[in-house]
RNA sequence: GCCAGCGUAGCUCAACGGUAGAGCACAGCUUUUGUAAAGCUGGGGUUGUGGGUUCGAAUCCCUCCGCUGGCUCCA
């Protein structure tokens, strides 16, 4: 009998029931043999299969149980010493989770809940997560308009909407021109490539469950959407012949990948089947592998702190030792490992090694960020790889006039495009800064009679390659703020007569509300200084309401 | 993919076996307005899909699609 959602009030109630009863708990511990034989003949079968694991694995004689009543439960450890010691408690959600998270294994009815000391806490403690539940991107992207997955399209195939777009446009604006000064190439290549090209890579049939079929174009030619940029620029480079003078090469593209994530797995931007990443691959001699790998590193904090995603965490995925999923020979892995390890402690990132994280290719440093409900989720990431070059046969020819293989590295500081966004959004709960909001000013005429001239800032602002729109609706002027203020511009212009007038315009700023009137060459100016600094300088920042 | 829940107008939600409704948004008219919602009128729905039960289904049952929270997966 499967619980629901719709059972956790009784089970609520009768837990009270035995808070109430303040039954106290009793810790035993039984020689394996015998808590085996307890469990067996109460037919608690996950148990006993427990035991065996602790006894074989951890080479335990004795394990501990917990008596409550004439209930009895094998834990580690500890408990209350009674049942009324129990404060605020409230039983959140269920869930289905595989026994021991094997997805062979049955699936068991997991209940979520959480307690604190006072009915207080726990009261903040749930109306902090109903606040968080606002920012959520899917419904700040539909309110204000940014994105939309379209079940005609497909599940995981966002379509960016026109305030969107200049969301993205905004970011690869911004990090191109930070590419071009550290001495990147874009290149452009296209959506799908030939099988054998995934099968000399490694992806295929690797990863053939999370790709989009095969499509069979002639006789036995198929291709794929492509899951990776990297077998793509990895053509790029064997284009042309090599050598230790001009690496390294560093190829960058917006690319556009699809992977066939499971249904269930599907999540508004984050998690999505098609998306774009920041991509690039680096080709380097060895000696310039550390180097490289550091200015990533250096890159990926930065665009974090330039948008003040400062709550991030940084992981190093490494192989599972006991995993056959890895390609490659174990020295060059062993090296790879250290390269990586190098560059995280040089640049003094708080950081934790994680087995079993890396890619099947090489291992990575992740910068890992939470969602507005407290999920982790992967941005950045830098892919230090031995092993590609080794399959695809890449040479560069070195200053002994010799061949000799290059290393790659691949790397993304926003990660995907997509979910970077997703998670900005909550970031900023959809008020983004100058330089990233969709509209930067409204210009809000009082009336009609101001129309004109509302017209004419507008074009001043559009001349200062600041994007604007006029309310021309015939709403009152408190009903225009209101409407402004929900779609979370930065700025309002308002202007009604005494502007007309002046020719200046009464500056209504996100959050702070009016502050003051101000000459329109003026301010032009002052958001000019504010969206070039992308959020460093705030113009009025410092100016009282009223 | 698996477990549980959900799917009603563009949006947020109501109706929970007896003719599908509200607010916002939209359109028209009146008002020409000074810092978070002017008034009136109007249009808008095969209740996600397909089937079943019933005199009658948005409502109950099944299929599929999608979404949500987890699990598994994540190059």
């Amino acid at each position: 009998m499967p619980i629901s959602a719709d059972d956790l009030p009784r089970i609520e109630q009768e837990m009270q029931k035995i808070v109430e009863e303040k039954i106290p708990i009793e810790r035993l511990e039984l020689p394996a043999e015998q808590a085996k034989e307890k469990f067996t003949r109460l037919g608690q079968k996950y148990k006993v299969e427990m035991i065996d694991d602790l006894v074989k694995n951890e080479g335990v004689s004795s394990v501990s149980l917990y008596k409550q009543g004439d209930f009895i439960d094998l834990c580690r450890g500890p408990h209350l010493p009674d049942t009324g010691k129990v404060r605020a408690f409230r039983l959140l959600t269920t869930a289905g989770a595989y026994w021991r998270g094997d997805e062979n294994n049955p699936m068991l009815t997991r209940i979520y809940g959480t307690a604190f000391f006072d009915e207080k806490q726990l009261t903040e403690h749930i109306e902090r997560i109903e606040e968080a539940k606002k920012r959520d991107h899917r419904i700040l992207g539909k309110q204000l308009g940014l994105f939309l997955i379209s079940n005609a399209v497909g599940p995981g195939l966002p379509l960016w909407l026109p305030k969107g777009t200049i969301i993205r446009i905004e970011l690869q604006n911004w990090l191109q021109e930070e590419l071009f000064k550290q001495g990147y190439q874009f290149v452009f290549t296209p959506h799908i490539g030939k099988v054998d090209l995934y099968r000399t890579s490694g992806h295929y049939p690797y990863y053939e469950h999370g790709l989009f079929p095969a499509m069979e174009v002639e006789q036995g030619q198929a291709y794929l959407l492509k899951p990776m940029n990297c077998p793509h620029h990895i053509q790029i480079y064997l284009s042309a012949p090599r050598t230790y003078r001009n690496l390294p090469l560093r190829l960058a593209e917006f690319g556009t990948v699809y992977r066939l994530e499971q249904s269930g797995e599907l999540s508004g931007l984050i998690r999505v089947r098609g998306f774009t990443q920041d991509d690039a691959h680096i080709f380097c001699t060895p000696e310039q592998l550390l180097e490289e790998v550091e200015s990533c590193a250096n890159l990926a904090k930065m665009v974090l702190e330039t948008v003040g995603l400062n709550d991030y965490r940084v992981r190093i995925g490494l192989r599972d030792p006991d995993s056959s999923k890895y390609t490659g020979s174990t020295e060059n892995w062993d090296l790879a490992e250290d390269n990586i390890r190098q560059v995280v402690r040089k640049l003094q990132l708080d950081y934790t090694e994680e087995p079993g994280e890396a890619a099947f290719y090489g291992p990575k440093i992740d910068f890992i960020t939470k969602d507005c409900i407290g999920r982790e989720w992967q941005l950045g990431t830098i892919q230090v790889d031995y092993n590609l070059p080794e399959r695809f046969n890449l040479e560069y020819i070195g200053p002994d006039n010799a061949p000799h293989r290059p290393i790659m590295i691949h790397r993304a500081p926003l990660g995907s495009l997509d979910r970077f966004i997703g998670i900005l959004i909550e970031h900023y709960a959809g008020a983004f800064p100058l330089w990233l909001a969709p509209v930067q000013v409204a210009v809000l005429p009082v009336s009609e009679k101001s129309a004109e001239y509302a017209q004419k800032v507008l074009k001043h602002l559009r001349d200062a390659k600041l994007r604007a729109e006029v309310d021309t609706s015939p709403d009152k002027i408190g009903a225009k703020i209101r409407r402004w203020t929900m779609e979370k511009v930065p700025y309002m212009f308002i202007i009604g007569r005494r502007e007309v007038v002046n020719e200046t315009v009464s500056v209504r700023k996100r959050k702070i509300g009016q502050v003051g009137t101000f000459q329109l060459t003026e301010v032009i100016e002052l958001l000019k200084i504010e969206r070039d600094s992308r959020g460093s300088k705030e113009a009025f920042a410092d100016a009282a309401g009223g």
